[in-house]
RNA sequence: GGCGGCAUAGCCAAGUGGUAAGGCAGAGGUCUGCAAAACCUCCAUACCUCGGUUCAAAUCCGAGUGCCGCCUCCA
């Protein structure tokens, strides 16, 4: 492919499935972005996987957005399909009670995890009516048959089936590991509407009672929010093969043109170098993940590895993601201590020699990062970058106790750059700094003492700070260090924080 | 069996022709009664192996080794 050039153009790159390059992001009607994303299959709580998944995406749409785009954003719910139908009987209430439980707790997830809501959210059950004609459409131009009650779509009746996912088509047929069902016409046929079975929901049909296939359920959704083509269309990578595959031949021999222009999926979460799944009993749910680490934290976690890599789990990288989160906060809480030296004069502004820092192109990085294909590990770098910059400034000011009216500037500019990327961005920095690092660093519950009780303490052994008597006062300090109170003396006073 | 991906410092991870971003950990320093925290500095003659192309390769080509994914529900 043409690759970027050195000179970045300010452009936007998006990496295509289809093509297996990157290319320059064009969308169909300037300033507006179709974008539609496969969502859950509302049966279970979300995991990882999943957390990466909708992150990625939500990257996606926070990036797009922040360059000037009108991003219109789909994000369906699977509401009727096979796994529900099983939880709904072995629990023995209705699918409804089910798919709402599950699309509420993934609601609940998402919002934890400063996942932005789409512009829309429909369920497959919504859209039946809108699958119906196009099944019938379908089979009107010979694209699919019914065979006793169920409906096939006619693989071979589609030329470019197999172009998506790069697959040969004589291929998949010789090694299909499906058993052949007597009704298709050909192993690779797949399913549109399904005749239901006795005790299933169904709904009414041109083929009787039934309920429509997996792949359909997105191409409806699809039409009927964004329109007959669309810009992006995402998921994860297991996702290309065959449900984009099937959605893609379904689409297009319905329109008869180009469904989607930009296929995007994301990589998936492994576990000890191996697929996370529920057979393999190694999945981890965003519920408990994140009763452990701050929802940023998992953020920065993923946005440390580009997104079609793909990226092992592990909590040694969950906690270096979170000191690195620390740092970026302390920086900001580092701002917050020099503004309020310079209201008390305790720091002043002078015209004396600078730090020389004229590059003020940190934005243009962060977006030539942006721009090729969302490398938010290069987009961070530039913010990490800029941080260890401004933080000698800031440190150097606050202690001699003068700044230069031009480094004021500079960091004045990096902090709203950083702050704002950050948040509208990457979706993190969301907390007041004080406020994070103090709810990270002193959780009581952690330990066997309490706020009071470590506050008398410390009181104690300022009293004999004063003194002199630093062996009493080490003492205090080292019973507190065990019970994972560790203390921190600085010109304000004495503060402490929680070790595990 | 078919198709595809990956291999960069102790760990994680960018970088696809011009001489190795960033984060974590580690070491040294500033500060401190001593610590801690914070901050600063340092930390890959080098990118799995062997060949090749080129003035120039982690980056392109060939062969090999290892790991992983998809081909079945799956983010």
């Amino acid at each position: 492919m043409k690759r970027l050039s050195k000179t970045k153009e300010n452009r936007l790159y998006i990496y295509n499935t289809f093509s297996l390059v990157k290319e320059i992001f064009k969308p169909l009607s300037e300033g507006t972005v179709l974008m539609y994303v496969c969502g859950i299959t509302a049966y279970d709580y979300s995991h990882i996987g999943h957390a990466r998944a909708y992150i990625t995406f939500d990257i996606v749409y926070r990036y797009l957005t922040y360059i000037g785009y009108n991003v219109r954003y789909v994000r369906n719910f699977t509401d009727i399909d096979d796994k529900i139908i099983k939880k709904s009987l072995e629990e023995k209430i209705p699918i409804s009670t089910v798919t709402e439980k599950y699309i509420n707790e993934y609601r609940r997830d998402m919002n934890a995890l400063f996942v932005l809501p789409p512009t829309f959210e429909p369920k497959a059950t919504d859209t039946i009516k809108e699958m119906i004609e196009i099944i019938i459409g379908l089979i009107d131009k010979g694209k699919a048959y019914e065979k006793n009650g169920d409906v096939f779509f006619r693989v071979k009746s589609f030329n470019d089936y197999g172009k998506l996912s790069h697959k040969n088509i004589d291929e998949l047929i010789a090694g299909a590991r499906i058993p052949l069902n007597e009704d298709k016409e050909n192993v690779l046929d797949f399913a549109l509407w399904k005749k239901s079975k006795d005790g299933e929901p169904f709904w009414e049909s041109p083929w009787g009672n039934g309920r429509p296939g997996w792949h359909i359920e997105c191409s409806a959704m699809s039409m009927k929010f964004l329109g007959e083509s669309i810009d992006i269309h995402g998921g994860g990578s297991d996702l290309v093969f065959p449900h984009h595959e099937n959605e893609m031949a379904q689409s297009e021999s319905y329109t008869g043109h180009k469904f989607v222009n930009y296929w995007m999926h994301n990589g998936f979460v492994n576990i000890n170098n191996e697929k996370m799944s529920k057979s393999l009993k190694n999945f981890i749910t965003v519920r408990d993940l994140a009763t452990a680490y701050h929802p940023e934290v998992v953020r920065l976690f993923f946005m440390f590895t580009h997104y079609r890599s793909f990226i092992d789990f592990s909590y040694d990288g969950l906690e270096s993601s979170r000191q690195s989160l620390i740092r970026l906060y302390q920086a900001l809480n580092l701002f917050a201590e020099l503004k309020k030296g310079m209201e008390e004069k305790t720091v002043s502004v002078s015209g004396s020699p600078n730090n020389a820092l004229t590059d003020f192109d940190f934005e243009r990085k962060f977006r030539d990062g942006m721009n090729d294909d969302f490398n938010t590990p290069q987009a961070l770098s530039v913010i990490f970058n800029l941080t260890r910059k401004i933080n000698k400034i800031m440190n150097d000011s606050i202690s001699g106790g003068v700044i230069n009216a031009t480094d004021l500037e500079f960091i004045e500019n990096a902090v709203s750059f950083i702050s704002l990327a950050s948040k509208e961005v990457l979706g993190i920095l969301n907390e007041n700094p004080a406020d994070f690092i103090n709810e990270n660093l002193k959780d009581v519950s952690k330990t066997s003492i309490t706020a009071e009780e470590i506050k008398s303490l410390i009181e104690k052994r300022n009293g004999y700070r004063r003194a002199k008597d630093y062996k009493k006062a080490d003492e205090i300090r080292n019973m507190l260090l065990e019970k994972g109170v560790v203390l921190e003396d600085s010109g304000q006073g004495t503060g402490y924080k929680i070790i595990s």
